[in-house]
DNA sequence: ATCACTGCTGGGAGCGCTCCCACGCGCTCT
DNA sequence: AGAGCGCGTGGGAGCGCTCCCAGCAGTGAT
């Protein structure tokens, strides 16, 4: 890591500087840096010979400049940073977001965008094109974030899809699978009877898990029955009231699966104080495989997303992108972008 | 937010054309942008209408090129992403850190420094003087980060002095004062015989917490009696260890101050077994104020340190810092920076 | 021997900004 | 009336790159 001062006093040395040392033109420097395989062995040797002599480092704003990419890209987090921290959801995405970067020039950059402030300051800092993409997370349905970003051109990948029809390039679990695959089991255990608190409904990944869970009713031949599904919002209070109208609707419900952890550990509460044992009375299976989960009693079955591997695809999947799209030109309307989808997988445990 | 696409189709507009629309020199423009005072409220008022009119944005690649700053800080942490999410610690910082951000252009940059690919990826970051000044939080005594920032001649802040005479700016809590004032709580409660779990000695911070402990019973009169200190490790474990050495040593201490409310939660664990109650046989003060605490039985009085406001006085540090040492050069041998030292709060709770 | 044609190479022309020098104007002070 | 000053201003000269075009050899086909 030696930084030999020269020239203008401690300035770090330039492309120029590089070129003279090694006795070529700055454009053969510039291509050996950016990997051109159009240089002869011998030019590529004396160059990068002379690139850890002078401890040569580009100088990423005057690339930024020139190339008009920023080599960044930004992590949208439509949260508060307390919830951001609060949510392992987020840390995992992190994580996978960071393992796709690893072998990467790109960088990372995190940007909350919990209050007006902070968004209008990411409005900003998006038309200023300073990230090349950007990753979309938990948005909710009704937000204009999304939209913004496609609008300016920017290529975008959102984690959970807003609706069947995102235009965006979208990365999700299988919510569906996930829900049919808790009530398939439910089913297996003996279970008929069993009740649904959704999420909300007006999440599409909630969506897709209620109708998961009524697909594996008509395939094991068990007849719907309206009344054994109650609308929840991922709360635990909303877990709570929705027990409790189930209950009292129909007292003789054997299983629930509830579209959330949370949401589960509500419902787990009601039943406790209604004298229903778990898993002997009534079987409970939650989703999201959260640390709640984990150390509830008893331990809670749950569904398991792929979060930390979502977040790398997305990434993926974003570099590709950016890569392709090199001029800066919205997506021609219509062209709709892939929409990838990660299995999910059921976490057994003593509640079920 | 308007953005008319202008010229070389739909590139953003530039000052050029800024200047252009107003009817003045593309100087007049940036002075008013930077808001240089030495405009005309005219020539100013114009400029904004046309700033406005076109939606302009600054381009901060040209700029950073030009200027020779990059209008970002990184708040580097030396652990890894999982570490990062499990300390509170972190959370209340990046806070502090944000809010003094707040109003102000800067950008921050969060980059993990866990191991050793991401920590030469940070040296090539940091060579390439891609931020303007550094945030270095919970570095450890012997980490060459600091040092290798200095050498760079990136302007620098850390949280916690590695020691005594730390040559970088740093900000930390009254390490000496919380101990003290922990100590002194125990005392003024009628207790005498008051034992002492330390952190790690090399740490900085944890040394001078120990002497807190000592001024405190210099001042009460109490006289020193090695026998009722015990070295630990901030760790459970090492809480227990000491606990289990200082109770055979001397089975008649009546209160202990640990160096952290993990260690502390230690001491508790051996204390309960050996059948001590908390607060009546052996009252229990921690450090930290964390969750631990307020979630122990009984609840810890504890330490509290102002880590937030911590992280918004080191970032206001650091943009000084980077305001006035405009041309970059390295801070002249023997300049000790300011050490700024933020008061500690005691809180009490049931176990003392 | 002439003419592509291919494989490497050098360097001009910018990218959009900041910095700074020089200029013009209206004053005040001789 | 002329010199001197300061304020506001315009615009040249870069910042360090990438992009691209032209040029130069060497090669095989005509």
């Amino acid at each position: 890591m030696a930084v030999h001062g020269r020239g203008r006093g401690g300035g770090r040395p330039t492309l120029e500087e590089v070129a003279a040392r090694a006795g070529v033109g700055r454009g053969t420097v510039s291509r050996v840096i950016n990997g051109s395989p159009s240089v002869s062995d011998a030019t590529r040797a004396a160059v990068e010979a002379a690139v850890a002599e002078l401890g040569y480092v580009p100088n990423t704003a005057a690339r930024a400049l020139a190339a008009n990419r920023t080599d960044a890209i930004a992590l949208v987090v439509p949260e508060s940073e307390t919830r951001f921290f609060a949510e392992p959801y987020f840390s995992e995405m992190l994580r996978g977001v960071g393992a796709a970067l690893a072998d990467t020039e790109m960088q990372l950059l995190l940007i909350f965008a919990g209050n007006d402030r902070e968004r209008q300051r990411l409005a900003q800092y998006l038309a200023a094109h300073r990230v090349d993409g950007v990753l979309l997370v938990s948005v909710h349905a009704d937000d204009p974030l999304p939209d913004m970003v496609a609008e300016l051109g920017i290529p975008a990948v959102i984690s959970g899809p807003r609706s069947a029809d995102e235009p965006l390039a979208s990365v999700d679990s299988d919510n569906h699978g996930g829900g049919r695959s808790a009530t398939a089991h439910l089913i297996a255990q003996g279970r008929r009877r069993i009740a649904h608190i959704t999420g909300r409904l007006d999440v599409w990944g909630a969506l897709r898990r209620t109708e998961g869970y009524r697909s594996a009713l008509v395939e094991a031949g068990i007849e719907e029955d309206e009344g054994l599904v109650e609308p929840g919002d991922f709360s635990e209070e909303g877990g709570r009231r929705a027990m409790a109208a189930l209950l009292e609707r129909r007292p003789d419900l054997d299983a629930v699966f509830a579209a959330s952890d949370v949401t589960a550990a509500g419902a787990r509460q009601v039943l406790r104080e209604a004298g229903r044992s778990i898993p002997d009375d009534v079987a409970l299976v939650g989703y999201d495989d959260s640390a709640i989960a984990r150390h509830m009693d008893p331990p809670l079955t749950s569904v398991r997303q792929p979060i930390t591997e979502m977040g790398r695809v997305m990434t993926d999947l974003l570099l590709e992108e950016t890569a392709t799209r090199e001029p800066r030109r919205r997506t021609p309307a219509g062209v709709r972008r892939p929409q990838t989808v990660l299995p999910t997988q059921l976490v057994r445990r003593q509640s079920s």
